[in-house]
DNA sequence: CGTGCGGATTTGTGATCACGCTTCGGACAT
DNA sequence: ATGTCCGAAGCGTGATCACAAATCCGCACG
C-alpha cells in the first residue's frame, strides 16, 4: 500500500519491475514480513497495480539474492532460517564486515562520526520503544553509513546481501525477546573510529556482528 | 546448441527457465562467453526453443547474481570488470575461500584428495593445451570438490557467485597471456590437506586465490 | 471427535501480442 | 572523404490469456 522504498537519490523508477522490486526488497532487509510469510505474483501485482509480469520479475530477483525461498512447486515466501544457517551467515559477515570498516577507517572524518552517533541514537530510540522494524532498519543505517566510505561496492552489496538474507529472521528473532539495552558494541566502534584505531574497529564490529546473533540462536 | 550444462545429480529440469538459467549459468562461470558479449531475449528463446518469458526470468536471474550487467536500456552483455573490481572479488575470495578450506580440512579423506589430484591433472593437461575453457573449469571443479566438505552451503554459494562474476573475465586473462606452468599452489594445497596443515591451507589458498588474479591485472 | 478425500479455487508457468525506445546502416550534404 | 541525419529493424517492457498443478476447504466416513 504505501512505504515508498526509496524512490531516493537516484531517479531511475523509470521501470515498474524495478519500483516493485525495490520496495519488496527493503521491506525484507528490514524485516517488516516475518519468515515464512507467503507471496503471491498476484497478489504484489494487484498491491502495486501492475500485471503479473513485473512481479514476476521483482520476485525472481528476490528469490536470486536468498531474499526470498521459493518451493519445488513455484510457491515463494520469506525464508525461515535454521540456527546453522543463520550462524553461517553472521560468520560470513563477521569475515567482510570488519575489511569493510577497515577500508573504511582512513575516510572516517568527523562529520561521519557524527552522522553515525545521530543513527545510533535512533538505534538506541527504537530499542526503549520495543520497535523491532525500526531498530533492524537504523542498525543497518548504521553499518551502512561507514562502509560506504569504504568504497568497495561489490563487497557492500555482498554485505547487503547477508543482510537481506536475515531481514525477516532478526526481526523475528529482536522482537521475541524484548531487550530494553541498546546495542552494546556500537559505542566501542565509534570510539575506534575517533582513535583511529584499526585493530580494535575491527574486533569491535566483527563482536557487534557475532554477539549480535549469536546470543539469539541460543 | 549443446553443452547440457550439468542436468547433473538434482533431477529438477522442470521448467524451461531453470534449464536456460542453469546453462547461461554454467556458461557465463566457465568463461564460455567473453566479456561485453551481448545476449538478447529473443536470441536466447530461439536457441532454447522457448518464448521471451522464460528466456528474461534466467537473465534476470543473473543479472541479480552479477553474471551479467544491464544497461539502462534493459541491454544485457556479460560484465567488463576494471581492475579495481576484479582485486575487490579476488580479496572477498582471499576472504572467504580459505575459511572454506578449514571447514573442510577435518573432513577430507584420501578419496577426495585422490579426487583432486585427478582433477588437478586434468587441469595442467588444459594449461599445456593452452584450453583456457577447460583451465579455468578444472581450476573451480578442484576448489569445489575441496569446500563441498565444509558443509557450509551458504558461504559456498556466495564464493560461486564471486566465481561466477569472475567468469568471463578469467576466461579472458587466461586466455591473453598463454602461460604454459600449471597452477602454482594447487600442490601447496594438496600437500597441506594430507598433513592436515590448517594455518599452512588457509595460506595456500589464498595465495592461490590472489596470485592467481593479482599478476594478471598488472 | 478425529481423519481422509474430492471438488472448487487459487497459484505459477509459458506463449503471444502491442507499444515505445534504442540502435544501427545508408544516403545526403558538406 | 567525412560528418550528420533519418528511417527501418530489433530490442525490452508489460498486459493478457490458456493450461496444468498445487492448495485449501468442507463433507462424509470411520
Amino acid at each position: 500500500m504505501e512505504v515508498p522504498a526509496r524512490p531516493g537519490p537516484d531517479a531511475s523508477s523509470l521501470s515498474a519491475h524495478d519500483r516493485v522490486y525495490r520496495t519488496l526488497r527493503t521491506r525484507v532487509m528490514h524485516g517488516e514480513l516475518l519468515p515464512g510469510q507467503p507471496l503471491t505474483l498476484r497478489g504484489i501485482g494487484r498491491e502495486f497495480g501492475v500485471s503479473m509480469t513485473p512481479a514476476r520479475e521483482a520476485i525472481q530477483r528476490l528469490v536470486a539474492e536468498g531474499a526470498l525461498t521459493m518451493s519445488g512447486s513455484g510457491r515463494v515466501q520469506t525464508p525461515e532460517l535454521g540456527n546453522e544457517r543463520i550462524e553461517e551467515l553472521a560468520t560470513i559477515r563477521a569475515l567482510l564486515e570488519p575489511e569493510l570498516g577497515s577500508r573504511a577507517l582512513p575516510r572516517a572524518h568527523s562529520a561521519l562520526i557524527d552522522r553515525m552517533e545521530a543513527i545510533n541514537s535512533a538505534n538506541t530510540d527504537a530499542v526503549l520503544r520495543s520497535d523491532a522494524v525500526t531498530y533492524v532498519r537504523t542498525n543497518l543505517e548504521f553499518h551502512r553509513t561507514l562502509y560506504l566510505r569504504a568504497q568497495s561496492p561489490a563487497m557492500l552489496a555482498m554485505v547487503e546481501t547477508l543482510w537481506l538474507q536475515l531481514g525477516p529472521t532478526m526481526r523475528a528473532l529482536y522482537g521475541r525477546l524484548r531487550r530494553n539495552t541498546p546495542p552494546p558494541h556500537h559505542r566501542m566502534i565509534l570510539a575506534a573510529l575517533k582513535a583511529g584505531d584499526e585493530p580494535g574497529l575491527r574486533l569491535a564490529i566483527r563482536t557487534d556482528v557475532t554477539q549480535g546473533l549469536r546470543h539469539l540462536t541460543q
